[in-house]
DNA sequence: CTCGGGCATGCAAGATTATTGCGTCTCAGC
DNA sequence: GCTGAGACGCAATAATCTTGCATGCCCGAG
């Protein structure tokens, strides 16, 4: 049973995971003056979370465009054949390249959408082939050039403060 | 100009950011040891990175799952008039809603790909109706919701270290 | 070839921040 | 009303970050 109830959070919680998702650099004192804590009483909650499992990690997030060139794009993949095994093995060369930033499986008539970081076009060009082309399973793929980020983050939405109890 | 020339990095800078955007949490004294440099050094690269903007920002990664239901869904979008006035607007509103995850412009027959994080199908179903249908100027929409997450993350892949100079 | 400025470094204070022990308080269960 | 678990604040301690300073390197000017 590796899937554990999630641990009871308390408006103070949410609260402190929102300013964490969007700025893990503050510091407990800054962080327990918005949430009506003392330093350590935060510094307790935090590692609390971390031990839950519930924060899974604290990233630097950089610029792609201060990087160098760099482009973006997001892929539609539907896999010809739906054996278990051919979909172990494509989600695991998709986790293990870097110029892959995201991949999902969904519902519908794709399989997946994947979001790749390239440093050109032509390098994403190549960079399709390799990942899919070159991958016999890989009935069909739809590249999507990003023109622009309108937004971008790994936020995720908190529930709001209950007026209730 | 709001663009500048993207800063020469050389190989320690690409180590050092690839170290970061996977775990920002390391002490400078860690960091200097895998890069070979004292812990001052390091930080003083680490504020350059700040300064010239190459470093946006530091965020904690929360587990969607341990936060309770979590139902992630990615949305293909195409406007009805392409007025760059209803670009903008349409940029505006996914900016500021909490449960859009990411929001990329993108070239072809759709014009966005959107991300989106909600509580249930049924949430994910009206987030999608106040943030598409609502929106007179949404042509069409389809929902590929989200079965599993393969990879996650916001990593660029940095530029290998070079063999000459 | 030599000199001098700019820049990055290491080291060593000094300042800031994180961690932990301890006593207190609240609340749920008995 | 009692008891134990859990969370809190405070204060001391430990760890980490920041900064001043002297040195060394590279490169262009003279």
């Amino acid at each position: 049973m590796p899937e554990q109830p999630p641990p009871r959070l308390d408006d103070i919680d949410a609260h402190l995971l929102d300013l964490l998702q969007h700025d893990a650099g503050r510091t407990l004192h800054d962080l327990g003056e918005h949430v009506g804590l003392s330093p350590s009483a935060v510094q307790r909650r935090i590692a609390r979370y971390r031990r839950d499992g519930l924060i899974t990690g604290q990233v630097a997030v950089l610029d792609p465009h201060r990087l160098g060139p760099t482009v973006l794009a997001a892929v539609l993949v539907t896999l010809d054949r739906e054996s278990v095994e051919y979909h172990r093995a494509f989600a695991e060369r998709m986790r293990s390249d870097r110029q892959v930033q995201q991949c999902y499986r969904v519902a519908g008539p794709w399989d997946y959408v994947v979001v790749l970081a390239a440093r050109s076009t032509r390098d994403c060009g190549r960079l399709g082939d390799r990942l899919f082309k070159a991958d016999g399973n890989v009935r069909r793929y739809e590249t999507l050039m990003v023109f622009d980020t309108v937004k971008t983050g790994l936020a995720l939405p908190l529930p709001a403060p209950e007026p209730s109890r």
